[in-house]
DNA sequence: TTTTCCGGTTGACATGGATCAATCCGACGC
DNA sequence: GCGTCGGATTGATCCATGTCAACCGGAAAA
């Protein structure tokens, strides 16, 4: 807010800018919930801001962990490699969400995280927030449901790919990302996809000749358009009537 | 330990069975990394234990959440359902393994657990679990690297419904098994599976008339040998070795 | 402007796993 | 002992998606 600026231009600017209680995406991300006095607690905590330019890695597997990432701006996915060259991505995080959770377990992450776009996080010491959270425990509460969702959200995937054919995937995919865009004040129908074919393809376990037939369909019975990566979403019933639908 | 039994007979049996800290699965399960002192604190708020029937289930979807549960001694899978009918098996739990963190999230249980044999079970209280461990700086430590291991297998189980064909796919899942089996002190090369060839086949993303040919195949091949749902692992060399070859 | 390149689209064909169906086998009840 | 039943195996066929290949088109480089 404008009348809180101290006077020192210059401060305030790094101030407002790494606070967690000036950012906008608070309610989405690990403040949800905490009270002015609180936020306060964790905006000493988050120390780091870091810019991560499109290609870039925020992290690869076998790092050793100590923070978990908030997305402040931008898009990223995560990707886990076999040692046969294999890889599959295993999600695609905008702002507001956490990354870093994986490496808790070993203390190194077990996946990479790489900046679709030029993008900018937030580092939070794990080890801190450990301790910030055995005092505050709605931020206790808060980070346990942030890594539950994590759990069923991931239950959603392998049920995507365990259970679904191409078009289903596909569909349930544009369906989570409007829905998510929505959630950030975005328009639900229409947006840019950040990733490639490929990469949609090896989230939803499949080649991305098949996503982009698949495209071509949705387009085809217009529940979509389709240009390039801009994607207009014309029929949501449709789309969920696509999923719900034993074949 | 005997010499900590108090006289009255009668009681001393329930506590010995309820306590964490005579578990010998304390180790593999929330225990893990606690000082004495802090186990019996821990005994504290293991209150119930509970003895669920083989078919029967311990939660379901839907169902208010309020704790987790570990696994004293038995077998249970976990299920998600679609509103069409479609469900998956999201994951198979043995001794020592934790069920329920799912209900974190939402404040209700997003899948059902259900007994694949006669078992029996520990409830933890989650608000009391997240009292003690914002107490105890060990216990939350390891609760949120279970949390994380979750995180990190369910991302395992997405690499092999999405990259993997049904050999490898089965092959994997028993060296799995195995692994998790010799963690608890049994035989490596040698156990009952106590899910139908449907189960599996749900798991992985398969149908039951794949995984059985799979195995038959894995016999011809002299890899394993297979009685029903008595498995021996004659060759586990063969078996990595399908999993990371390239097709 | 032209060239190059990368990502995307589309077509033709191959194939792994699904589907449908018959049979087997062991456990259990009668 | 005999019949029944659920799970498992096996065979024949089908089809969704993978594979391979040609081509397109926009963006960046030359």
């Amino acid at each position: 807010m404008p009348n809180t600026i101290p006077l020192n231009q210059e401060i305030s600017l790094t101030v407002i800018k790494t606070a967690c209680s000036n950012c906008n995406l608070r309610e989405l991300c690990l403040p949800f919930g905490l009270s002015l006095e609180e936020l306060e607690r964790l905006d000493d905590l988050i120390s780091t801001r870091r810019r991560i330019k499109r290609g870039d890695h925020l992290y690869r597997a076998g790092d050793a962990f100590d923070s978990i990432y908030a997305i402040r701006s931008g898009f990223f996915k995560t990707d886990v490699l076999l040692e046969d060259g294999r890889d599959q991505v295993t999600g695609f995080q905008m702002a507001g969400e956490l990354l870093g959770l994986d490496g808790i377990s070993t203390e190194h992450h077990t996946c990479n995280a790489i900046a679709l776009e030029d993008s900018e996080i937030c580092a939070i010491p794990f080890s801190r927030l450990e301790s910030l959270s055995r005092e505050i425990h709605n931020l206790q509460r808060h980070f346990h449901k942030v890594m539950s969702r994590e759990i069923v959200r991931d239950h959603g995937v392998m049920m995507l790919l365990g259970t679904m054919r191409a078009e289903e995937r596909l569909a349930a995919f544009l369906l989570n990302l409007s829905q998510r865009f929505t959630a950030r004040g975005f328009s639900h129908a229409e947006f840019y996809l950040r990733m490639t074919r490929e990469e949609i393809g090896s989230y939803l376990g499949l080649k991305l000749e098949t996503v982009s037939r698949a495209f071509s369909k949705f387009q085809e019975e217009g529940y979509i358009a389709v240009q390039q990566k801009h994607i207009r979403i014309l029929n949501v019933k449709s789309l969920k009537a696509l999923m719900s639908h034993r074949s």
